[in-house]
DNA sequence: AATAGACTATCTACTAGTAGGTAGGTTGTC
DNA sequence: GACAACCTACCTACTAGTAGATAGTCTATT
């Protein structure tokens, strides 16, 4: 039945969320999904017949998952969007087991299938360009400071961020983080803004 | 004999460095040594049994590297120091497809070895040690902004360098790369020594 | 309303290939 | 002849993926 049928589906793409977050899309299989579902293997198969297609759904999934994040927090000023994105990154973490998708994907990227590896680099883009668009326009209203490379910027948060998910697997000190993402917003600040010397 | 032996366990040794960070612990195999070196698979299991012991070989190498080079550097001034650790995490991607140990085996960190998983955090601290003893001496001396908080200050700094180098293999820019370290560096500067606003 | 045909979701049982690892034999050098 | 460095040949465990069967459900035609 249809509603039964969208619910493994569901499940098989939640459980592989947690699994390649955890493990990377080289370090899980079907045969774990299929423990944790408790439905068989081949049964996975049929649902997403390839496991490129079942990651590259997961991918697609998170770049939705993403522009509505971003609608979200549209009306929010430049600072608050982008404390509202470490947030975001650090939920990710909550359990102490999972880093972000990007840093887990590019991490692994060589090897990845090809598919995949056109994927990761939407998602990439598709972070690293709201990223620009918010520091431009906090530049221009004269919040961020305007020698600010802003893709050079944008990358900095992205790989600190996704960096900081992996230090937090092995330190496990969340708070540590949220004091990271002050820093990084405190760096983009024009100097006499808040805490200038 | 001695050197032949000594010369097949290091060629070993340097091809797992390039297939641990190009690919990860995960990502290479024995096989894909002996393909490259030219003798057989369990040939290389007579020079390291397991692969835990080629891989465990590999980071300790690596940490007595670490060493070494912060030995060469510890005459330099701090902002040139940490420009050097910079340039060497650059230097690792020269051909554009490595990242540096602590990005790979970190983002694979809950599938590793625990014997490895150890060696891990040993590296990760030796580095970040190293940073946060340079970051207080350039506060000390006033070349670093005195209200840095350290430990955080030295995670960004390596969470960006290793997080840079997944993005140069993906967008291949390594000007984009030097143009961060400074970006980095100045973060660190009192705000009025070079380009306060 | 009965029924035939198709569809969904699962199963068991398999393939071909690769992984890490080992036992035991061969070869070349001191 | 001892031993280091290599080999062949194997093992077990796991991988992604496929073939074919089946129980239950949905749908269209009579």
């Amino acid at each position: 039945m249809n509603v039964k049928e969208r619910a493994t589906r569901k499940r098989i793409l939640d459980i592989a969320e947690e699994l390649i977050l955890t493990r990377g899309y080289n370090g899980f299989s079907y045969q774990d999904i299929s423990e944790t579902i408790g439905i068989r293997k081949a049964s996975i198969h049929y649902h997403y017949p390839l496991k490129e297609n079942l990651v590259d759904r997961y991918i697609r999934k998170q770049i939705i998952l993403f522009k509505m994040w971003s609608k979200q927090v549209r009306n929010k000023d430049n600072i608050e969007k982008l404390n509202q994105f470490g947030i975001m990154y650090l939920n990710l973490s909550r359990h102490g087991i999972k880093i972000c998708p990007i840093g887990m994907l590019s991490a692994e990227f060589p090897v990845l299938p090809e598919k995949i590896q056109t994927r990761v680099i939407n998602l990439m883009e598709t972070e690293i360009q709201w990223l620009e668009h918010t520091i431009t326009s906090g530049i221009r209203e004269g919040v961020f400071a305007k020698q600010l490379n802003v893709h050079r910027t944008a990358l900095i948060i992205i790989t600190t961020l996704s960096g900081m998910l992996k230090m937090l697997r092995i330190h496990k000190d969340p708070n540590e983080m949220k004091g990271v993402i002050q820093e990084l917003i405190s760096f983009l600040l024009k100097k006499n803004n808040k805490r200038g010397e």
